[in-house]
DNA sequence: GTCAAATATGACATTTGTGACACGATATCT
DNA sequence: AGATATCGTGTCACAAATGTCATATTTGAC
């Protein structure tokens, strides 16, 4: 868990540790003390929160890093080592789930910012997934390509379940870059 | 009884060695001394009580569970259900997972302390839920209950894999019941 | 047993909390 | 408008707490 000290905060704030010490004192700040003589930590949540509730800039160095980790969900690995290496060779992150399991919990420990979904796997729904993300704000954000050898209907249909793009097998490397190029350049 | 090192407390404090040290002879942490040079060792209540007692947030991993959730693993919703009925009458909150996805994103949002697999789901090998839980230290103290109606030695290689008990099908309400309870009080 | 990693310790450097006070901005009153 | 209070912030000095570093010793893993 980091914490930050009150010079720390003063530093990034470009602001007296004096001032710092009366936001926490005051209770703007969300702080607690260190049992010596009640030294000041700053949880860097509580921090974050600070800053954004006062519609202060967030230093850099504290946003969370844009991950470029992308999640490849398919039963085949074949398959899925292919859309891999192709990825790969783009620059992108890259990890593969073979199953719904471990789909789920990659998700969730990771956090990628973009998932292949293989429509059709054996004792999953791909539409039951689609409807999962989208009503969990924590990972909603993420974005999913829908990858399926099934008919333009199926597609559509995953479409209109919240697939934020769709690829029918087969498909060529090139259309599988592009699509997953223009869904993560926000 | 679980006990901290130094080392450990500085780092779940975010603070530093030196300070813990001083923290423990200045009494403000309650600790003891090893033989040897007197490395210091605090024992887990003694530090949570030392956290509250100053105010300090308790690192997410110390906060003990006190949740009863078991989370049933089973892709026959029949079955499920029925397991669901038993444990809520017995008072505890259940939830229920038809596919690996579900299992695997509910295992991390809801974090909870039971679950109850089935070895045989489509699309799902159970041994590599086993593996999967055990090698991840977040959820590795998750206890597991592999239900099946597979021979014995299929049984016992879940077993070796880590799971903390196994219940062949058919079984008793009283016997599910039985191993629940056994497997939960500690 | 052997060896790498963790820990205690002292001396010293740095940071932090506190109180008192000054300064500027804003609001309030006459 | 002008005077005056009020509030937040910056500055300074000092004491106390915390961090850093090097080194010897202990733990713990293999």
């Amino acid at each position: 868990m980091k914490t930050f000290t009150t010079g720390e905060i003063a530093k990034l704030c470009d602001v007296n540790l004096r001032t710092v010490i009366r936001w926490i004192d005051r209770g703007a700040l969300v702080g607690f003390k260190l049992p010596g003589r009640g030294n000041n930590r700053v949880r860097e949540e509580d921090f974050i929160a600070f800053l954004h509730e006062h519609g202060m800039p967030v230093p850099p160095e504290l946003q969370q890093e844009i991950s470029k980790l992308v999640l490849i969900v398919d039963d085949e690995l074949p398959i899925a080592k292919s859309i891999q290496r192709v990825l790969k060779r783009a620059g992108y992150e890259t990890l593969i789930a073979t199953d719904g399991f471990q789909a789920g919990s990659q998700l969730l420990i990771e956090k990628p910012v973009l998932m292949t979904l293989d429509l059709s796997m054996p004792g999953l729904d791909g539409f039951e997934v689609l409807k999962y993300v989208r009503s969990h704000d924590d990972i909603s954000n993420l974005r999913i390509l829908v990858i399926s050898a099934l008919d333009e209907e199926q597609l559509d249909k995953a479409l209109a379940n919240g697939a934020d793009a769709v690829l029918q097998k087969p498909f060529k490397n090139e259309q599988l870059l592009n699509t997953v190029q223009k869904l993560l350049q926000n």
